[in-house]
DNA sequence: CTTTTATTTAAGTATTTTCTTATTTAATGG
DNA sequence: CCATTAAATAAGAAAATACTTAAATAAAAG
C-alpha cells in the first residue's frame, strides 16, 4: 500500500483528466472549482485526482481563504523523466538528446539490436 | 476500456516489477524465462507484465522456437517523453529554467493570476 | 511418438481505483 | 448569526489490477 514515489508519478499520470488537469497548469494556477469546470465529473473526483497528484508530488495546495490554489510542482515530473532518460539511454545518444531520437524516429529509423544476453536457468512454476 | 497510448505507456510504467524489467532490457534482449528469474513471481504474473509492456508500446517480442525473446521498442516512452517535456515546459529552459521556478517558490511567490476562467457556475453536484 | 522446455491462456480471488451521492468543514458576506 | 460558496470527507458500488493454481499449446529433443 506505500507505493515508491516513482510509481505514484507514472500512475498519476496514467489518467487523461490528470493529465489534462496538469496540461491545464502549465498553463497558469488555478483554483479546484477552475480546473473542475472543463470536465463532466463531480467536484469530489476531481479533489481526487488532485489528491493523487499531489502524492505524486505533481501539483501543490495553498490555501487561499475557501479556494486551494493548485500549481505545479517539479519534483514528481523530474524523477519521471530521470527514470525513463535512463531507459531510453539505450537507443538514446550519451544520455538524453530527445530530439535526436525523435529525428530518428521520424525517419523511420529504429536501430538497435546487437548484445547477446548470457546464459541463464528457467523457472516454469513458483520459485 | 480502450485506453489511449499515453495512459498505456504511463500505466505500465506505474509499476516496479515493470520498470524492473525495462532496466533489465536495457541492458540487453532477453527471453520471458530470464526476464521471470529475479522475481518472486510466477511465470504468467510475468507473462502479464510483459503483454502489459508490449500494448504499451515499450517492448516488443519475437518469437524464436518455444522461446520469446523481448527488446525494448522506443515508440511508447518517446511519447510518454514528449508529453512530460510538454507540461514540463512550464520551468524548464526555453520557457523559464528550473531554478527559476525554485527560486519563486521559495520565496513564496507563485506568478501566474492573469487569465480569468469565463463565467463558470460552479457545480457541487453533478454536472 | 513421448517427454521436456518455454510460454500463454483460463479461471478465480483479493485489492485498488474511480466514480457516484450525501454530508461535513470552513471562510465570506449580508 | 445565517446563508452561500469552495472544497474535502465518508460511504458505497462498479470496474480494473495483479496475483494465484491449473490446464493448454507448441516447438525441441530423445
Amino acid at each position: 500500500m506505500v507505493r515508491d514515489a516513482l510509481s505514484l508519478a507514472f500512475g498519476a499520470l496514467a489518467d487523461p483528466t490528470r493529465r489534462a488537469i496538469l496540461s491545464r497548469l502549465a498553463k497558469s494556477q488555478a483554483t479546484v472549482g477552475e480546473l473542475a469546470e472543463p470536465f463532466d465529473m463531480t467536484m469530489p473526483a476531481i479533489s481526487n485526482h488532485l489528491k493523487v497528484l499531489e502524492r505524486a508530488g505533481l501539483i501543490v495546495r495553498e490555501v487561499d481563504a475557501q479556494r486551494r490554489r493548485c500549481s505545479l510542482t517539479p519534483q514528481g515530473l523530474t524523477q519521471a523523466r530521470t527514470y525513463m532518460s535512463e531507459v531510453a539511454s539505450f537507443w538514446d545518444d550519451s544520455f538524453g538528446n530527445l530530439d535526436a531520437l525523435l529525428a530518428r524516429q521520424e525517419s523511420g529509423q529504429v536501430e538497435a539490436e546487437g548484445e547477446k544476453a548470457d546464459g541463464s536457468r528457467s523457472s516454469t512454476t513458483r520459485k
